[in-house]
DNA sequence: CGACGTCTTGAAACTAATCAAATCCTGTGG
DNA sequence: CCACAGGATTTGATTAGTTTCAAGACGTCG
């Protein structure tokens, strides 16, 4: 328990909140306003931070909360009859555990991919807070309608396009989302290995492996490990659309 | 204009209402009170039946109601440079147009696959609505995790299941939703092509066909132009979880 | 330094797509 | 009511893309 005032406003400082948060902008609280967020912010839980494949919840743990990444990554896992279906990865400020809420339980586990750290939001005060604040409402309405879509377009991915176009895809979409966030759009480190690629685009481990060795030689990235490179976005971008044979 | 007291009466009655449509206990008002049922009743827009090929809206329109359908059927159909990816579809008391919040414009065309009434409930209406009414609220975020739900369940059929696999869970589901909204879950008509049916599993056509046949040789279906009969739903259901090497 | 897990590479096997063509419906107009 | 056109569906043969199996290289963490 801190005595001094000096140690107070430190510990205050290092107690994460929404208002100094460098994500506030891309997160829930999105709309609110400085006042608001106080409000919103007196809810949310901290957490100790994930170590690396340690679990956030569990299929088929009771839905309490939703979580929003503050640093680090997760992967989102269902497992059915033995098989494990990787269904999302989770960057920071993205909001996890939205898809318990129909049947109160977490249809899959949420596993980090790195040391990571989340807020807790408790589902049933977000819910109440939701009831005063309209904007709260809608951006909650917002992060899961945009889920749905980009669950579409997973859907288009799996359904339509070849290895390559879903590398392809893989890869812009994630520079796309460190872009968004503040970070380099064309070298980033994978914090997912090449089977947990390929558990996600629905590909086996050698073809994710061989379709990247092609891409390095085409001159399309530089891979090293995990590390990437990000060298002919445009034409990356042109694959991802299927339009690689024009 | 009715003019009688009976004519009036006449005319209330053929104009559907929440408190007397047969969906109400599987359609967003499904928690409500009979009071405030009247609230969300008073909201609702009645809309000419679409005919078969019709569009309720296009891709791109602004988003400004949700729908809830009535009777028919319809699909999503969602067209990415040229190519046409068909996402879901939809049976009464299901709700569409949910994925257009996010970014104020629907993501894909819905379009009638026989005749189809549905109901129009403005967004912004809703949306006010569910301010007073914590039940519709709580609906309509399990709505859309249901939604989320059953993409991801869509994400492992694709990335996952064999070309058999896929069209036995594709017709169990549908047996499933036929049955739960009262109707035989082992008798029913699609009322999609098999064009249709394979642009939303992912497969040629031609499979479909193919598999459609093999399943009737294996006396797990009998299958005469679009009219289905499941002879062994266990199996079918077996198949469709993967499990049809035990 | 060595062991284990991760990643890459090669060859063979298989699933489902594509191409091609016949047959079956369905709705329409004579 | 029947014939017909056009689309929908089925069936067959071939091909292409990925997976699977197998084995070796790389990295990293005790």
């Amino acid at each position: 328990m801190p005595h001094t005032a000096l140690e107070r406003r430190r510990a205050r400082l290092q107690q994460p909140h929404c208002q100094t948060c460098s994500l506030a902008s891309l997160c829930l609280p999105l709309a609110l306003q400085l006042e608001d967020l106080d409000q919103f912010d007196a809810i949310i839980r901290r957490r100790a931070p994930l170590k690396k494949g340690e679990m956030l919840f569990r299929q088929g743990d009771a839905f309490t909360s939703v979580f929003a990444v503050r640093s680090g990554s997760l992967k989102q896992v269902t497992s059915v009859g033995g098989e494990e279906q990787l269904t999302n990865f989770y960057l920071p400020s993205e909001l996890v555990g939205l898809d318990g809420i129909d049947e109160s339980s977490y249809p899959g586990s949420m596993v980090a991919l790195e040391t990571t750290t989340v807020c807790e939001i408790p589902f049933d005060r977000l819910n109440s807070l939701a009831e005063d604040l309209p904007e709260l409402r809608l951006q909650l309405y917002r992060s899961m309608s945009k889920e749905m879509r980009d669950d579409r377009r997973m859907i288009r991915l799996l359904s339509r396009k070849t290895a390559d176009e879903r590398l392809a895809s893989f890869l812009t979409g994630l520079s796309e989302r460190f872009r968004r966030r503040g970070y380099s759009a064309y070298s980033f480190r994978l914090s997912m290995s090449r089977a947990d690629i390929g558990n996600h685009l629905g590909l086996a481990v050698e073809t994710v492996s061989r379709i990247l060795g092609r891409f390095q030689s085409q001159g399309l990235v530089a891979v090293s490990g995990r590390e990437v490179n990000i060298l002919d976005l445009d034409t990356l971008a042109q694959l991802a659309e299927g339009e690689g044979c024009i």
